[in-house]
DNA sequence: TTTATATATTTAAAAGTATCTATATATCAA
DNA sequence: TTGATATATAGATACTTTTAAATATATAAA
């Protein structure tokens, strides 16, 4: 993993709302619905919508389309790389 | 360890240039001189303080002066409850 | 097919960040 | 004490990020 993506993840996770987002996930097996998540962190939809593509576009979670919503999942190589990587920084 | 710190030391992470100045401290035990770091980021003198002080504020490194110099520390700490935090997502 | 709901995209404004130049402060060396 | 070197601070500018309003697209439900 280069530093270019060390910085792009790292990015990716230097914001609450996105760190909330990512724990939501996590306590929900990856199912968010935009709604909610507005009510939860109090932002409007749109910022939702940017914030999660922010985490897609890291590479830490993949977002499958159901229906009208989203399933997310932690990508789980990337992560692991990820912090490994930081443990032998 | 609140969201709120763990959001300033991902922002600490999320800059190439700092995450070189972390590598070359480890590499150099926690010796480094602004103007070699200068010359290793080529960027300019105020510019390494300016990162310098982001990865201490976020409370990764410790500062100690000796003489006109820096010397830098990992601390262990913070940078072990980090990496927990984040595993524990 | 029409209407309602979920999410994405575009655009723009506000806030935050990175970088430089110029200057200041601290420490060493002569 | 004076001159040189190391680092910090202030101020300015360019760039990036966050956010929301408006709008578009996709899917479901009637």
């Amino acid at each position: 993993m280069e530093l270019k993506q060390i910085e792009k993840i790292s990015k990716a996770l230097s914001d609450v709302n996105r760190l909330k987002l990512l724990q939501y996930m996590q306590k929900n097996q990856g199912k968010v619905e935009c709604t909610r998540a507005c009510n939860l962190l109090d932002l409007a939809q749109p910022s939702i919508s940017h914030h999660i593509k922010k985490l897609v576009e890291s590479g830490l979670i993949n977002q499958h389309k159901i229906g009208r919503n989203y399933n997310y999942s932690l990508n789980h190589e990337v992560w692991d790389n990820y912090l490994l990587r930081l443990q032998n920084l």
